[in-house]
DNA sequence: TTATATTATTGCAATATTACGATAAATAGA
DNA sequence: TCTATTTATCGTAATATTGCAATAATATAA
């Protein structure tokens, strides 16, 4: 098979797996904390900065814009890619809100 | 290829991806959900509740336990998962570090 | 227009993931 | 011992992901 069958659980839960799944490659680490570091729009450079070839970046760049992460502005003949705030903010929440599910009355082996 | 290119990355940037990876799943996230929600062992009753085939499940569950985020003990005949508490706040404060990162000075389009 | 630079898309190969039936393994109880 | 119960493992099929070479698309500059 190989296909997710999301159509048991919730929207809640297939949300949060699907920014989980953006997050879970460390291209895609890298390419966020990059754009965090410079704190700018990033025109070029990401193939240089990452190390993979560039048809490589360019996926995951779409697929870090498929989910709103990022954005990105034509500037010239290059693209200009920087963190979608709102998006990103909207996405932290969500992930938080599954993190800090309380451990204290943990009762358990 | 369909091979990760783990080499060129951190050790950080690995790390976070590994963890975003296992939770990048909505049936592992259900699983998750339903030990924090019983805030206890849970024995058995995950077939029923997340309504995938046993090994499936149990293919999840080897997974999160690899991880570290759930543990598992035998109980006689049958095996009764929990969070890893230590583990999970562990995970917790690392991809914490990297969604707070700091957008309030972002210059850009 | 032509050349250059930059990014996106296509096509493909290799590997990984998801899901489940069949079956094995382990333990408890009759 | 035999049976029932529960979980793990194996094998396999279907699909997804990763990565890159080749190429297309787009815009700027000469």
């Amino acid at each position: 098979m190989g296909i997710t069958k999301s159509e048991i659980f919730t929207d809640h839960q297939n949300e949060i797996a699907l920014f989980a799944k953006v997050l879970g490659h460390p291209a895609r680490v890298a390419i966020l904390q990059h754009l965090f570091k410079i704190n700018a729009c990033v025109c070029g450079d990401l193939v240089d900065e990452i190390g993979l070839a560039q048809p490589t970046i360019s996926q995951h760049l779409k697929e870090l814009k498929q989910l709103g992460l990022i954005k990105g502005t034509i500037e010239g003949t290059s693209v200009c890619y920087c963190i979608d705030t709102k998006n990103w903010s909207e996405m932290k929440r969500l992930m938080k809100l599954f993190l800090d599910q309380d451990l204290t009355n943990t009762n358990c082996c």
